[in-house]
DNA sequence: ATACGATGAAGCAAATCCTGATCATTGACG
DNA sequence: CGTCAATGATCAGGATTTGCTTCATCGTAT
């Protein structure tokens, strides 16, 4: 279970977002001051840091600059910054300071988890992403995020590279469209929307799969997608 | 069976939300005041709660307060609100409260199902994931949708997948027409059609099941259809 | 600021499926 | 064997779903 640490002075939020963290399957600790802050970070190894702009002590910014600094005793632990300030200033700031993410006060909690998913997500790609079996000419460099298809390599963009990844993981089974945006944009993306529709028609764009008998993704019919794995 | 729960003093949306939520296989009840609400939550134990944000005596915040706040009685009950008002602070709000999904009136039936599955497989680590065994050289995958025929992946139409489902679920069990009508489209199929009849064909062509002898669905003159499980 | 690529929303035409009517065939039963 | 009701098969029309184009938006690089 991931181990989540929120940093904020505000002692009712911290316990409104433990408590919806938990339903996610996070487990979330709340720290009132930033002392207490760097004590938890290395009892509890948390995978993300949830941090407040507006602390006692010191500010959000100025711990999100000491962790960076020591980058080496805490890893690369992913920050999102949480601000009252809806500024745009706050975020780049925030952003050049090494936090993976921002999230202006007040937000939805739901926000909040699709948020922490992405960026548990793009943090731990590489290692979680188990090997990719090359199939039918198309074959997936993962570590280096290459994508060959017979023999040549492939353009794709980020949301087109998830995806192929995604089904590759988990050949011929059927994905509903929400499934699939819930993979590729954290829990509760729109629901009703033809995205996924869009995306799928870009990628088999480019992986030249055009034709009514797809070669890698088939179409299933009132249920959603399917990549073809192995010839059966 | 999932069990919902419905509060609401629309009687008349109430009804109908029974009855469209037993055609996706969820029981609901309805609750018209929230005393009678938590009478019912007691007793009935469901798995998902519908609360309108309008009620008499108190509103659905302060229910959903008061539910959280006893978390230890009702567990994680999942709550999906339902508001009048299209406004982010009443969904703000909720959220934090503790509801899981919120969803403006009016709405459309289908995507309040969808909403409630997305809450439902969020919240429930077992998908309720039926097992099917595989039987006579078929073997259905309900996690991936793959339906195996003596080792090669069949094609088959939403509905052609729900019936056989349905049948293998409960092999050598006979159902009506009327049964199989109710089960895959709800109670308001017609009485007297050959939808399910054609529906029959279509799957016993696609499993080959053409002959005289059927190895799979058996027609039962007068009665209805059998799934032919193990051969005795 | 401006330009550009990535992405999502809207919407329409096309593909696909479901349904119910019709008719040929089958099975029950005297 | 003949009659009649039940069933299987086919097909067109309507309903639904999907593919894809176009346009608006957002973030990023110049």
């Amino acid at each position: 279970m991931k181990q989540i640490l929120i940093i904020d002075d505000d002692e009712k939020l911290g316990r409104l977002l433990v408590q919806y963290l938990e339903r996610y399957d996070m487990k979330a600790h709340v720290a009132l001051t930033p002392s207490k802050g760097f004590e938890m970070i290395k009892k509890i190894k948390p995978d993300l840091l949830i941090l407040d702009v507006m602390l006692p002590e010191k500010d959000g910014f100025e711990i999100c600059r000491e962790i960076r600094a020591k980058s080496s005793i805490f890893g690369q632990l992913p920050i999102l910054m949480l601000t009252a300030h809806a500024e745009v200033t706050d975020r780049i700031v925030g952003l050049e300071l090494g936090a993976d993410d921002y999230l202006p006060k007040p937000f939805e909690p739901r926000e909040l988890v699709a948020r922490i998913h992405n960026i548990l997500r793009r943090s731990s790609d590489d290692n979680t992403v188990r090997e990719i079996k090359p199939v039918n000419g198309l074959d997936v460099d993962v570590s280096r995020r290459e994508v060959k298809l017979d023999g040549s390599v492939l353009d794709l963009t980020t949301m087109e590279y998830e995806l192929l990844i995604l089904f590759m993981q988990f050949p011929n089974k059927t994905f509903t469209r929400d499934e699939l945006m819930n993979r590729l944009r954290g829990i509760d993306a729109e629901l009703f929307s033809r995205a996924v529709d869009t995306l799928v028609s870009r990628l088999r764009h480019k992986l030249k799969d055009t034709s009514k008998t797809p070669r890698f993704i088939k179409t299933v019919w009132g249920r959603g997608y399917t990549f073809v794995g192995e010839q059966l």
